[in-house]
DNA sequence: CTTAAGTAACTGACCGGTCAGTTATTTATA
DNA sequence: TATAAATAACTGACCGGTCAGTTACTTAAG
């Protein structure tokens, strides 16, 4: 018979499918808890069970991992929302406020709720990785809440305004808790996540709507 | 006569007084341009006129040089909010329109606007900044938001709502767009801030004042 | 089946460069 | 001259990335 490293004592062993994986969610650990700067790639290796030279077999730079981890994490993410929408049946604000709770929801129990707060911290000093971000996520997801609201306009559900600007302020308070999180968070008030999301839902979906005829 | 190196030419002159306040500017400049962790101390003597060792001759690190900037830059912008409000003669929403209008214009066109997003980025690794930071400021301007909404709660101008939540509200897209200045503006669309804050007051206000008596 | 030759995954000591902070020395000024 | 202010050379720790060598696993000949 023949005896595999894995059925014996051994110092390491091959696996090769399974490496890239473990060294992103390491890194996403440690990038999370110390930023990308402060992260060694000393540590990185001992949280994902791998000597230093092996990360470098798998990923060219500290910064590929960085931008891998957005390029396969983040993305599909943005692909789950696009889906959503489409098969949503029901009026504009129906289908915002769907969307942010949903999206709030989802994201917020996601190791990868990290990487906004990462992207904006590290912007300054990786241009190519905020510009790949923006191009890549906050353009695409923007625009989602863009149609969205131009639909509510268009159907008369909701005043006219500029749907680009009430696109961000629909997702600003959202956004701002996210970074706030990974941020403040320890040394801040408390803060009841969804009763907050409740609370903007309410005063903005009210703010955009169209004025009941009605009403003076 | 007694020649002044001032009046020669000569390697350095002792200038005692001015030189905190130009190795705080020097530092502010620097920590904006590359955050915090990035900037050099040699960059920040060099930009300041002075030699590495003579920055230690007037803070004892590179953090302290940061708190201080915190500390005897950012709270009388805080102080000057507070005698704007007390000042103050309308409604609350004549107020907060006021103050979000103005704070924010004042504070967009200041160098210190940097400072929020510095924080955020550097929050993990010097809990100690943090902390100062949200006693001394978040929580101050925090307060005072919290406490014009609750009056105007109090006098039925608005709906009844959690005032601690609705401020957070108020001031999260102003926050949003300067992290967002400081961190990802150069790499996505353009914003017309002037007009974005203009539609979130007017949502946000229209959002959370008590309903038209006569409307349905 | 056995095993020796071959391959590629993996290791970890090491290197070159960087940088916060220190100190021996020089210079401006009272 | 005395000394406070400032300099510039220096130190030592740190870290991203490299590479010569090691080991797990594969394969093919006997």
């Amino acid at each position: 018979m023949i005896l595999k490293c894995s059925e014996h004592q051994c110092r390491w062993r091959r696996r090769k499918e399974a490496r890239p994986e473990e060294i992103l969610d390491a890194a996403l650990d440690l990038f999370t808890e110390k930023g990308f700067s402060a992260t060694r790639m000393a540590d990185v290796a001992k949280k994902a069970g791998v000597s230093k030279g092996t990360l470098y077999l798998y990923f060219e730079s500290k910064e590929i991992i960085f931008k891998e981890l957005v390029k396969t994490m983040m993305s599909p993410m943005v692909d789950e929302a696009e889906v959503a929408i489409n098969e949503f049946q029901g009026s504009s604000a129906e289908l915002l406020d769907k969307m942010v709770t949903g999206w709030w929801e989802s994201f917020w129990h996601n190791k990868l709720s990290a990487i906004p707060k990462l992207i904006i911290s590290e912007a300054g000093n990786f241009p190519e990785i905020a510009e790949f971000y923006v191009e890549v996520i906050v353009k695409r997801v923007r625009g989602l809440f863009e149609d969205i609201i131009q639909q509510g306009i268009d159907n008369k559900e909701f005043k006219a305004c500029n749907n680009k600007e009430a696109a961000r302020l629909l997702m600003a308070p959202v956004i701002q808790a996210n970074i706030w999180k990974f941020s403040l968070k320890p040394y801040d008030e408390a803060l009841d996540e969804k009763s907050y999301i409740r609370l903007h839902l309410e005063i903005f979906l009210s703010g955009i709507k169209k004025d009941d005829k009605h009403a003076k």
